[in-house]
RNA sequence: CGGGGCGUGGCUCAGCCUGGUAGAGCGCAGCGUUCGGGACGCUGAGGCCGGCGGUUCAAAUCCGCCCGCCCCGACCA
């Protein structure tokens, strides 16, 4: 391809609404475009790296056993009534009408199309299992969309389901997935860690998330150097080493005014956050869920959802509390009525905590789990925090942020149920199939890709996500020999198959090699006056600093041995994954 | 949805406080000179100053409402 013709006017400047690297990269490269909030298109360069990406995740896929289909992006509401999800989702899933007044949605995922597909096409075990996926849009309508194409409203999505006869047959199954899912992120480029997920409102026994590590991911995760654990914080777990707080002794009461937080507390009665217990609240599907976790730690909301079985959790608010007769900043749980009372394990096994008074300006001492309150749930809902001990070893946890890049989930027969994927045994008896889903954003990908490889000039792309494997420079371009040996070099290397971006522009060498970086293909060939004074070109690495001077006869095989060379490091980090089923 | 910021040519921004006929750099078009890390000169095109309403003799500028975008939080299969 040949600049002067390629839909590419790189940008100079950073864009101002963009703060993070793949965003600032990715629109001054012009490889996407912002139309919307969240909503972008893929300009001839991202295109080109999305084709790459979904090449890799076809030739994975297939090889599981998967086969290829589309599903209509636009779908009726009736199925997402029989799934529920039509009731349980809020405004995530974009509803619309068409012109006879019915009810449609714009998919955030298939489930529910995959499984009346299924329903319709399979009937009996021998055509199980099966594993179907597509590569097409999606559409979320996301509160807050973000960090360039990390959070996208609207995006391509590799999204796969399995049918199993079985639980078995899918616990058989998945690691398959696992592995080709280590395949396809390695096969990018990508390095990634695998870490228990919450299996959240999809339902489901066992989730995958697999994670890039960067400063600008949204999730945390809580890492063990000491044993290799790894978790999302959503549902990590830690040991809780409780502080002896000696026999319960009788409540007192403390005379604390202008106290409404656990430092403050601390430091006013001398005695260390791990001696307090903190009262948060949350409002669930049926009221005030009045959560409490020692003083030093903070409510994972994750876990409390899932303690509480609620589907949606959100902070209360001041009113609401009032409602309940709740004293903010001196809530206690002694004596409150009317809510659900969630108290962490910790605090159940601590004594003599200092608590809130439930009166303005007065805390309590010695406040002891079942002697003065009791809890309706008693469970884990704290979060680890950086330091907390190691759930397996005990050794102190770190965090981290990251990017999900794909997850892969055991759905069960939550799904098969509702929308009738059944199948007839031997025995002709009738059974809700055993499902899987599994999905990778591929625009995320591409964003995560940039995040993990760029530097101070630009975007460094691994050869095999790169739009063209070399990005040829000619310079002087008003001499005729020149011209002519450059774009032979052009014709050789793409009769070898190498692709080539060729900056034929008339453009300063400043321009050309700033663009060069900013553009991040693995590899420059520089074709000047200078170079065939010496029968010669240029041969750089966008990761070396420095170029090399080789042969202009030698020039496409040269390249070609840098590109197989590349390529090999890559292939060569595809290796076997162990499947470990840890107790998350 | 709560908090904050922003909206002026394709891009980055100044001008707004203190109202008086819209600016810079980059980019774009033409000509010429250049030609190894975002070259230079000359000429030129391009703007309902996000929208609507108000105040005023006069609004990019002041006031109100709305819309859009970004950040933090909430939320996130």
């Amino acid at each position: 391809m040949r600049r002067s013709v390629l839909l590419c006017e790189t940008l100079r400047d950073d864009p101002a609404e963009a703060d993070v690297p793949n965003h600032k990269l990715l629109v001054r490269g012009c490889f996407i475009r912002q139309l919307s909030s969240g909503i972008y298109s893929l300009l001839p360069l991202g295109t080109r790296v999305a084709a790459k990406i979904e090449q890799v995740l076809r030739e994975e896929m297939d090889a599981i056993g998967g086969q290829e289909l589309i599903m209509p992006v636009v779908q009726p509401a009736e199925i997402w009534q029989q799934s529920g999800r039509w009731y349980d989702i809020g405004d995530d899933l974009l509803r619309l009408k068409d012109r006879a007044e019915h009810d449609l949605v714009l998919a955030m995922t298939h489930e529910e199309v995959i499984t009346s597909l299924i329903g319709y096409n399979v009937h009996s075990y021998r055509q199980l299992p099966v594993m179907l996926y597509q590569i097409q849009t999606k559409f979320r309508d996301e509160p807050r969309p973000r960090a360039g194409a990390i959070r996208l409203r609207e995006f391509t999505m590799k999204d796969a389901y399995s049918a199993h006869v079985t639980q078995e047959d899918l616990d058989r199954y998945y690691p398959d997935v696992y592995q080709a899912y280590f395949n396809i992120f390695r096969r990018c480029g990508l390095d990634v860690m695998s870490v228990d997920s919450d299996v959240g409102m999809m339902g489901g026994t066992m989730a995958h998330e697999f994670m890039s590590l960067t400063p600008v991911g949204e999730d945390t995760l809580v890492l063990c150097d000491a044993c290799g654990l790894s978790a999302n914080r959503q549902i990590a777990t830690f040991r809780k080493n409780i502080v002896d707080g000696g026999e319960p002794r009788p409540l007192e009461e403390v005379a604390t005014p202008d106290t409404k937080t656990i430092a403050d507390l601390a430091v006013l009665l001398d005695i260390p956050e791990t001696s307090t217990a903190k009262a948060t609240f949350f409002m669930g599907d049926s009221g005030l869920i009045f959560a409490v976790v020692r003083g030093d730690m903070e409510v994972n909301e994750t876990k409390l959802v899932n303690a509480t079985k609620t589907t949606a959790l959100r902070p209360a608010t001041e009113g609401e509390l009032r409602e309940y007769g709740i004293v903010g900043g001196y809530a206690s749980p002694i004596g409150v009525s009317g809510v659900q009372v969630v108290v962490d394990d910790l605090v159940a096994e601590s004594t003599n905590l200092v608590a809130g008074a439930n009166k303005e300006g007065y805390h309590l001492y010695n406040v002891n789990y079942g002697r003065d309150y009791e809890a309706d749930i008693v469970a884990d809902i704290a979060s680890a925090y950086e330091g907390a001990p190691c759930p397996q070893c005990g050794a102190p946890v770190r965090l981290e942020r990251a990017i999900e890049v794909g997850n892969i989930f055991k759905l069960g027969t939550k799904y098969a149920a509702a929308l009738k994927a059944q199948y007839r045994d031997e025995a002709g008896e009738l059974h809700p199939m055993v499902m899987g889903c599994y999905g990778i954003g591929v625009e995320r990908l591409m964003a995560a890709i940039v995040e993990a490889s760029h530097d101070e000039d630009g975007m460094i792309w691994p050869v095999s996500m790169a739009p063209y494997h070399v990005y040829l420079v000619v310079l002087n371009q008003n001499d005729e020999t020149v011209m002519q040996a450059a774009e032979q070099l052009y014709a050789d290397l793409g009769a070898a198959g190498i692709t080539v971006l060729f900056d034929d522009r008339n453009e300063s060498p400043g321009v050309k090699f700033t663009d060069a970086d900013l553009l991040g293909m693995p590899l420059r060939i520089t074709v000047s006056r200078r170079t065939l004074k010496n029968e010669a070109v240029e041969l750089k690495l966008r990761t070396d600093k420095d170029f090399e001077l080789v042969p202009l006869a030698e020039a496409v095989k040269q390249a070609q041995a840098q590109i197989d060379a590349l390529q090999a490091a890559i292939d060569a980090r595809v290796v076997e994954e162990t499947f470990v089923v840890s107790d998350g």
